[in-house]
DNA sequence: CGAGCCGTTGAGGGGATTCAAGCTCAGTGG
DNA sequence: CCACTGAGCTTGAATCCCCTCAACGGCTCG
């Protein structure tokens, strides 16, 4: 299943060998609010791990016992309606903290899927605990990221969720170019996963994506990854106001 | 703008007279974590309001002062989309927390608008702030309910923005049921509310309900109230399924 | 009583879905 | 080497569901 990066991987060991007062999303990371002390003791309460995509971070209904810190790569949450039907409810990015509820020893409430090649850190319930005990900045912190990934989740329901079928897909591709690192290079979903984000059939999806190819706005180098024209999506985003 | 109540109210102050220790939501409001001291002390930091349906608890943008608990009534999140279109993410009834972001000393992320009449009681960020330093068990209630309110918008987002018609309005009225006291009387959205809970033209909306009542699964008594019989509700429900 | 809002219903058109066929490409095995 | 297969993507044609436009009735309020 794709063994082969879609995007540029950092290093193997994104943590840098120096555990995590060296890593890449170091200042992005949960533990951002972590003095050096701190930091290092929770070096060890870190498990790093490598998925590919289609892999599972954590399903649905599972007992959770860790809290993941996305270093790369790019991760959908999904669920399955009582219909049947997958839903993808929306994406995370290098630098995202994942299956918080957690913390709350509850259950995994969606299912987290490595969309691209995928790099994460492991941190158990416990120790996150531990640290929230005598730090009062973690806990803040914590209540911070719940807060993002609510608005985040309003943002998406408010925007894909909605409007003709070329401006859900100008607005997802909008979502992909944010969470890509830079240059228009953009990881470019399957058209079935397009079709779970957007609501839409997979057909449909197709016929936005090749319209858009058309239209030059979109350029698919090979299958999952493409590079998009930002200037020209703006262009094409303020066109449907009118 | 509609100044006969909608749903039966409990009495003007449901505090009951006593303060928190006494409120008719005290089991499920986010001071249930405090102890009875606690819950004295905090009876001085709460300000009693009541809203009429249509008036908001707070706006998108306003500097955040104050957290809510919802003692009755029902209470709509909204925000407008880069197009200018109003779309409702989620409604909110009796013990729900509004404006947590208050807490991180954000500005309000959402509208928050009164549906039906309406009665809060607004807690200042200083005082949460306040009682989460010694009492940790108020932070964490907090996370839980941050918890719960991102679990409530994946809900909506997966089972009430997509599939035909028939099937949203089914199930928003799943939604507005257990939003309710009991006895199958529910407060009914308007038609143009419904739309832009479910992404629907507000002709649409009308249809589907008035189908629904045909079908003898929806009794509208007065505009804004009806009685579903769930019963068939679950049939109609189900019936979509094959 | 007219104005305005809300809800309802009809008619027609359009955008998305559905059904279907055909394409490329990778992997498999003759 | 090449046929065969299956997955993923694309495109066409027909259908359908929902949207748009429109008219109308009930109701409240000035």
């Amino acid at each position: 299943m794709g063994r082969e990066p879609y995007l540029p991987l950092p290093p193997l060991d994104a943590a840098g060998g120096g555990g995590c007062a060296n890593c890449l999303v170091r200042h992005r990371a949960l533990f951002s609010v972590l003095g050096p002390q701190d930091l290092e003791q929770a070096a060890g309460a870190v498990t790093h791990l490598q998925l590919a995509p289609g892999e599972p971070v954590y399903r649905h209904g599972t007992p959770a016992m860790a809290v993941f810190t996305l270093r790369s790569g790019i991760v959908r949450f999904e669920r399955v309606t009582a219909g049947g039907d997958r839903r993808i409810l929306g994406l995370a990015g290098p630098g995202a903290l994942l299956g918080q509820e957690a913390v709350l020893q509850r259950p995994y409430a969606d299912d987290a899927i490595a969309c691209t090649p995928v790099a994460l850190c492991g941190i158990s319930r416990a120790a996150v605990d531990r640290f929230a005990q005598d730090n009062g900045l973690l806990a803040r912190e914590l209540m911070q990221r719940w807060q993002f990934a609510l608005d985040a989740s309003h943002h998406w329901a408010a925007e894909l969720t909605a409007g003709t079928a070329r401006s859900r897909m100008l607005k997802l591709l909008q979502v992909l170019l944010q969470l890509s690192p830079g240059g228009g290079q953009v990881w470019l979903p399957s058209r079935v996963e397009m079709s779970d984000m957007l609501d839409l059939a997979e057909e449909t999806a197709s016929r936005m994506v090749s319209r858009l190819r058309r239209e030059q706005i979109l350029q698919v180098d090979k299958p999952g990854t493409a590079r998009v024209d930002g200037q020209k999506l703006q262009q094409a985003l303020a066109a449907l106001e009118a």
